[in-house]
DNA sequence: GTCCGGAGCA
DNA sequence: TGCTCGGGAC
């Protein structure tokens, strides 16, 4: 079977089982963003806390947000785990887009697709899959986002062998399927919920899982 | 105690 | 390559 096809099983089977994702749980393109960085190997679950205290204080807009000083920042999204850095983080990428694109969010989002890429990577806290989940879901960009949970899936399903670094994996994706912003985010979002239900890092619960036998 | 839509540092 | 950041859910 080709890689080809081995892939869109997947994705129809983890389809049929979750059904759609509809990704990313957001207001605004803004909102990714900071989502993005507040999700940082952190359960989705406490970064909402953390959002909802943002949006309480009208945060969640590039002005007010970047006029935050970093102490209080850090306060406002302590649910969230590792609070003093994604503070800093945070600030970081907003000062990039303050100064390459005018404080407009909206310019890096449309920018070329490995322009704004080179620029989020070069925001210190800013790795690649923050980078690529905002090109994603915030600017809705056809770009595949790999992360633990992909690596795990396809590792276990043999997709990849053990050193396969990011954009390697992330070419497995994109060369072997539609580039689609709309498919790509659905994806992704479906892996998510495959290794946190089925594809479990201890206990993984193959016999119960949609990808059994793929 | 384990794990989480990671990333930077030595 | 390990260590650190960290609160919240289970």
């Amino acid at each position: 079977m080709t890689t080809r096809r081995r892939l869109q099983d997947i994705y129809d089977r983890l389809f049929e089982h979750f059904g759609p994702q509809r990704w990313w749980p957001a207001e605004s393109a803004f909102e990714v963003m900071v989502g993005a960085v507040l999700t940082q190997n952190t359960n989705w679950r406490n970064v909402t806390v953390a959002i909802d205290r943002l949006r309480e204080g009208d945060f969640l807009r590039f002005e007010r947000l970047a006029a935050l000083a970093e102490a209080e920042l850090a306060e406002m999204i302590r649910p969230s785990g590792y609070f003093n850095v994604k503070a800093r983080r945070l600030l970081n990428l907003l000062r990039m887009i303050g100064e390459l694109y005018d404080g407009e969010p909206e310019r890096m989002l449309t920018d070329e697709i490995e322009t704004a890429r080179a620029r989020l990577l070069a925001v210190t806290g800013i790795g690649e899959e923050t980078a690529d989940s905002i090109l994603l879901y915030a600017g809705n960009q056809p770009v595949f986002v790999v992360d633990a949970y992909t690596y795990r899936i396809c590792s276990r399903h043999q997709l990849i062998d053990e050193e396969c670094d990011y954009r390697r994996l992330q070419e497995v994706f994109m060369d072997n399927l539609p580039r689609d912003a709309a498919l790509f985010n659905e994806y992704h979002a479906l892996l998510v919920m495959a290794g946190k239900h089925y594809c479990k890092k201890k206990t993984p619960l193959c016999e119960r899982c949609p990808l059994w036998e793929v």
